[in-house]
DNA sequence: GGATGTGAATGTCTTCACAGCT
DNA sequence: AGCTGTGAAGACATTCACATCC
């Protein structure tokens, strides 16, 4: 079960949001085509990305909806929840902070901070905005899993290493900087500017 | 040309943006090897990467930053600025429209729409909030060629609808739902759960 | 009949390794 | 010597096609 593609693992959570859609909706089974159609790839392309867990289907009939479901979270590690800590406060950083679509999914943003004394103390979402200088602190005793830095490049390292020190297993990065994490802790990069740039390539050649 | 990889494109404009780092500090050439170093790869993949397009380097030597940059800006689009709309003027829309990032890589946000008449005419980064029933028009009259959608699911195919008959020419989505577009209108898809998700995954996975 | 599961074939991307220029 | 540019090799991912089972 080792080595399996990134972009399977993508696949797997897409088809596990088209299962869920399936489920309240009633419907019992559903086949590779089905899935493959919602999620904009092939059948064999399900089938393929299935088969590096198990084989879940039954021939000739499909694949029970809710018993996949289970089968995807479980695969993907959403059968519990996250605790989750934001750090920067600023726009990108509070609307993260208050998004309804990750505690949909099992992550629970449990403290953000900032280092902006303006902005620390000021209430959000149920919780209040926290000094930076506490991070490592914090994230111990809160238990944290998983940090989401969206500072400004130039306090990235120093929040990550400050996460790290805390003990966080993962860290999803939207700032514009390259970030050094040890092995252990596993690094997600996202950039949107950087979304823009690919548009704007292809814009460019056609 | 011949068929650009999409992981390419995608580090070409990362390589610009340290060649823009290089080039404030003063440095007048870079080798592939410190480029890679910097963005997280290896430097026959750098070499690999540019000679799709050319050959920018003098062997010995390295590439010239400002060549090399100006060269980059130029493959990836970069050399002109584009007018951009945001629909869905919530939390994570409102952030993305005051996004610092994107005007400074030459994406002005010109136009944010939103259908709830409670956020219709309020201020947003020196325009106000229009309502989506004009977003063909206004596509149309303000040139505007990128779309980013930030609705929930459930209205962003009809706004990517209008967003298309006024005429843009790509469309970024951030709404967890897969849109339809003609395939002139260039697609990109941007899923913030899904991040987290696949960081999930990594976890209960070692 | 209908749809899965999977080896084999094909296609795509990355890495190697070295000739060739400065 | 130092570093690029690039075919060739290798690794990886997707698609095909068909035996297999309900």
């Amino acid at each position: 079960m080792r080595k399996v593609p990134d972009s399977t693992v993508r696949r797997l959570a897409i088809y596990l949001h088209f299962l869920e859609e399936f489920e309240a909706s009633g419907a019992a089974t559903v086949s590779s085509q089905a899935l493959a159609r919602r999620g904009g790839t092939t059948a064999a392309q399900v089938r393929k990305d299935l088969s590096f867990f198990g084989s879940f289907g039954k021939r000739g009939l499909g694949y029970a909806v809710p018993e996949l479901a289970g089968r995807l979270r479980l695969i993907l590690g959403l059968d519990r929840r996250y605790r989750v800590a934001v750090v920067g406060a600023g726009r990108v950083g509070s609307a993260l902070a208050q998004y309804a679509g990750f505690p949909a999914r099992g992550f629970d943003i449990v403290a953000v901070f900032d280092r902006d004394p303006a902005k620390i103390g000021q209430p959000l979402d149920g919780g209040r905005v926290r000094d930076a200088s506490t991070i490592e602190q914090v994230v111990r005793s809160e238990q944290i899993e998983i940090g989401i830095v969206v500072t400004p490049a130039a306090a990235a390292q120093e929040v990550t290493d400050r996460l790290v020190a805390g003990g966080v297993r993962a860290i999803l990065n939207f700032a514009p900087a390259p970030l050094v994490v040890p092995s252990r802790v596993e690094l997600r990069n996202v950039n949107l500017a950087l979304e823009l740039e690919t548009l704007s390539y292809a814009l460019a050649h056609r």
